[in-house]
DNA sequence: ACACTCGGTGTATGACATACACAGATTCGC
DNA sequence: GCGAATCTGTGTATGTCATACACCGAGTGT
């Protein structure tokens, strides 16, 4: 992980945070971070991150590949810029009075963020990740959401952790069962791996299986996919109810100190 | 998703369940796909899935690279079958009788495969993972913990997705927090941060920040961020309870309906 | 005016995945 | 047992990427 020179903040957070010390004495910039970063989110949308080449990058905004290394250390650090970027939430959010319902516009909020940047679950989080800008602002709105939950600030930090890990899951399985409406295996292979499912070694998932309740044989409908938001919505409430009763006065079974 | 031949099934999943006809006429094989994908998985473990190159894995067995295309296709193949034999559960589990004591096991069994092979998180899951042999396995052992639950069959494979996620994204944290022992940020740089990150702008989160208690600025001593542990199983009791609280007769909010 | 610094570029290198064609081995049909 | 068909392992070649390096010319501070 890079330092920036002198500050003790890595590069990229100092660059997102505009903290970038802009040099004074060479020619005039023809490029900026964020149209670099704006360019690159936009081959991501259209055709993916693998899309996304330090040459695509340039071209597109008419330069040369190793312009970029002016403003962005190596690819990773464009990735990392692109990976908090493509996340931003509304300016303006109001959150619910109650928790259980502020939780719920807050997971929302979060979920619908990586729906629309998908790509971004490809991009492997590392602390630099929750130093970013937009990273802080969901985070702060998280706790936002908690305000009036009797837990102390490491265990919000907990909770908020927990949700996002949820969604993000759930978006990152949504992705793979969509992936192009293509379908894995056919009738006739189901058919085929029933011979090694069989009941007697696998006694309670082979019948689901043969049920074809486990996946699916054909194409999903674009969007038809319904299933999906009651799963979400299934384990977001199983978390909060578990969190109501925790903040009920539930005996404690784990106090979060989060790092 | 290249499908095998004939058959209806992809050709990882159909290699992983040893359904690949092995060819009769040519020379004998000097490899195997297990030799193959063992070598791979060492090789993950022991420098990271970024050393995992053709060129490396075929180099550590004395072939040369082009001979493991004689065995996969491609290197996406083999990485699906490195995802699979990587997070092999034990032979013998035996599930207490409990339906909470055992999810507790059973989410303790995939958290330790994921532990002991940390690089499959690299590897994004598709489809077709969820039809190698182990994830069929850890599902049957997910529905076996969940036999006594008065949920439907699509529930429960519903709540085993929920877990086995919260489970993985928890490992991914772990991972990114350990992360060679490195900080992303000194004491320094935190201050300079708390210039952009103000409590006008951020009032839930720039307390939190400031006062610590949002990330480390000391290495964590390996094996000693006793921290991680804890924050499993609260967020592993949240959806315990959450689920206890739902079967108890609570209006169900969402039914899954499991692609 | 001069030296210093910086931006954009061209070229070069090295890592990788993988296509292709060849030579020898093995087995099948007869 | 023999020839044809098939498969294995290999060497070579190609295309894609990230990125190091050195150059030129444009601005800036003195």
């Amino acid at each position: 992980m890079a330092e920036t020179t002198e500050t003790g903040l890595p590069r990229a957070v100092a660059i997102a945070w505009g903290m970038q010390e802009v040099p004074q004495r060479g020619p005039n910039r023809g490029l900026s971070h964020e149209r670099i970063v704006a360019a690159a989110i936009e081959i991501a949308d259209a055709q993916g991150l693998s899309a996304v080449t330090m040459q695509a990058v340039a071209t597109s905004l008419g330069f040369t590949t190793m312009s970029l290394y002016r403003y962005v250390s190596g690819k990773d650090e464009l990735l990392r810029l692109m990976q908090d970027a493509a996340i931003a939430v509304p300016e303006k959010v109001s959150l619910p009075g109650d928790w259980r319902e502020a939780l719920r516009v807050w997971a929302g909020l979060v979920r619908d963020a990586f729906r629309g940047h998908p790509w971004v679950l490809g991009i492997p989080r590392g602390q630099v990740s929750v130093l970013m800008p937009n990273s802080v602002r969901v985070a702060d709105l998280g706790l936002a959401a908690l305000r009036d939950l009797p837990l102390d600030d490491e265990e919000k930090i907990g909770v908020i952790l927990t949700v996002s890990q949820y969604v993000t899951s759930t978006v990152e399985l949504e992705l793979s069962l969509a992936d192009e409406g293509t379908v894995a295996v056919t009738q006739e292979g189901l058919d085929l791996l029933g011979q090694v499912v069989t009941p007697d070694r696998y006694p309670h998932l082979a019948p689901v299986l043969m049920a074809g309740n486990y996946l699916e044989t054909q194409p999903v409908a674009p969007g038809a996919d319904e299933g999906i938001d009651t799963e979400y919505e299934f384990g977001l409430e199983l978390i909060i109810s578990g969190l109501e009763q925790r903040v009920r006065g539930e005996p404690a079974r784990g106090a979060g100190d989060i790092a």
